[in-house]
DNA sequence: AACCACAGGATTGGATATCAATCAATGAGA
DNA sequence: TCTCATTGATTGATATCCAATCCTGTGGTT
């Protein structure tokens, strides 16, 4: 139904998200081609898309590669989520009705089972998901796109840093959020969104490959074949351990919750 | 130094935002890249990066439009605008120096020269920008990208709609919105932002041509030849009288402050 | 050895021609 | 008048070609 370069970009947007296209690695026009099949010009047209989008920057006459936000891009990045998020916060406390809390309810405690059962993995899908639902119940498809926008920001952001926080003090803070917004009391909810967000930028440092490079051949490999937009292997469990020793302070695990 | 699908993009957004691209109005390849003097696939390109940022819409084989946003989306642009600069505001009231103070100030005093010079043109210039300069004292580029996009789309809402209020009401809600702030009542200055964007909405009534529609030809001669990028003539002053009668409650006048 | 200049290769940005797919309008026939 | 098929126009996409630019590697110079 959509265009061919559309599909192409949503593909490369989620080998960039699945970190398995890291910042900084040049996407060629004609290594792509060859790659989907499709001539340079399609292959083009994605690029554009990602670069509106803030996953690609595009070099006039060097190609395109995948973003490398500076640490002020990262701070703002996450401002503008905390932003988004809080005013969000503000319209739910005042318009959502009860199916709205109770959707958030149960998608908290299927977060809790998961952790629970141990599947990282799936908590972390959650755990990103919640965000997402949280602002779908706004019922703003505009805000929702700004929103989306900014969540796979984020997500390419993890490529390059490390978090050296404890993760697990994040696990109840979607439940919390939940309870103030819906007892009415807006202002620690919107504190305790903010806070959430910062503990997660507090310890980053960048300048790091905190994922392993792949060629966009290697990268795209899974997504391709099947043409049914099937999730590929959760990264991870496919997450290839790098050669250099870990360092103090940098954790290998992906984050369970934001 | 930008690539040409950009700077073609750019004066689309213009001549949109300027209401001489009407929605609804067909963009043709074929029809753009002779104006243009490029290739179809430029235009292409050029369309992309439009629809991307919601200016236009495309359909599959039929081709791309202007965006003619329904009154659902209308509000929710409204809406996001409203959550976006109630956010910032939020942080200027906390983080802003004197020196930003001195810079609304100042825009507002301009603007309000303008008025009494009764140069309404200028007046609406500086309205609007009010809006972009308030965002930009946030210091934050990514936010100001996502409110330069909604206000872009604001704008092309106004070639569809008629406004039956006041205008003159608003005039003094950007000095009061500042006053607020720096005095630190944050609340009263929220309530404020929101009144003045639902002002502006309350009296909409789409499903109007407002602006006379162009053809695509006649709307970009403008902004070609010189290759400067100057500013056409305001609309204001070159704004053609449509035929039709006027009905009761519709004014023509442009928008002197949102 | 270090440094600079230049040539060649590779890549991107863009133009043109061409073809297939789809939509819209037209017109023939019941 | 209504229905259906054909035709024309436009878009989506490809292949090929060319110019501009960047990177690199070589070679000469200090």
């Amino acid at each position: 139904m959509s265009s061919r370069s559309q599909a192409i970009a949503d593909i490369l947007t989620r080998a960039i998200i699945d970190h398995r296209l890291v910042p900084g690695c040049k996407l060629g026009e004609r290594e792509l081609s060859e790659i989907f099949h499709v001539s340079r010009i399609v292959v083009r047209q994605a690029l554009i898309r990602l670069a509106d989008d803030g996953l690609a920057q595009i070099e006039r006459n060097r190609g395109a590669f995948v973003a490398r936000p500076s640490m002020q891009e990262a701070m703002e990045i996450y401002d503008a989520l905390t932003l988004v998020e809080q005013g969000v916060a503000a319209q739910l406390s005042e318009r959502l009705g009860p199916a709205g809390w109770a959707e958030l309810r149960q998608h908290v405690e299927r977060q809790r089972q998961a952790v629970a059962a141990g599947n990282d993995a799936l908590a972390d899908v959650l755990g990103q998901e919640f965000h997402t639902v949280f602002v779908r119940l706004s019922r703003n498809k505009v805000m929702q796109e700004i929103h989306a926008q900014l969540v796979r920001r984020t997500t390419l952001l993890r490529s390059l840093i490390t978090a050296d926080f404890d993760y697990c003090n994040l696990l109840d803070d979607h439940s919390r959020i939940v309870d103030l917004l819906e007892k009415g009391r807006l202002k620690p909810a919107m504190d305790l969104i903010d806070a959430h967000h910062r503990s997660v930028v507090r310890g980053y440092i960048m300048d790091r490959q905190v994922f392993p490079e792949l060629t966009p051949r290697d990268a795209l490999e899974p997504y391709l074949d099947g043409k049914t937009g099937e999730a590929p292997k959760s990264l991870s469990q496919t997450q290839i351990k790098t050669g250099e020793k870990d360092e103090p302070g940098m954790h290998r695990h992906v984050h369970a919750s934001r």
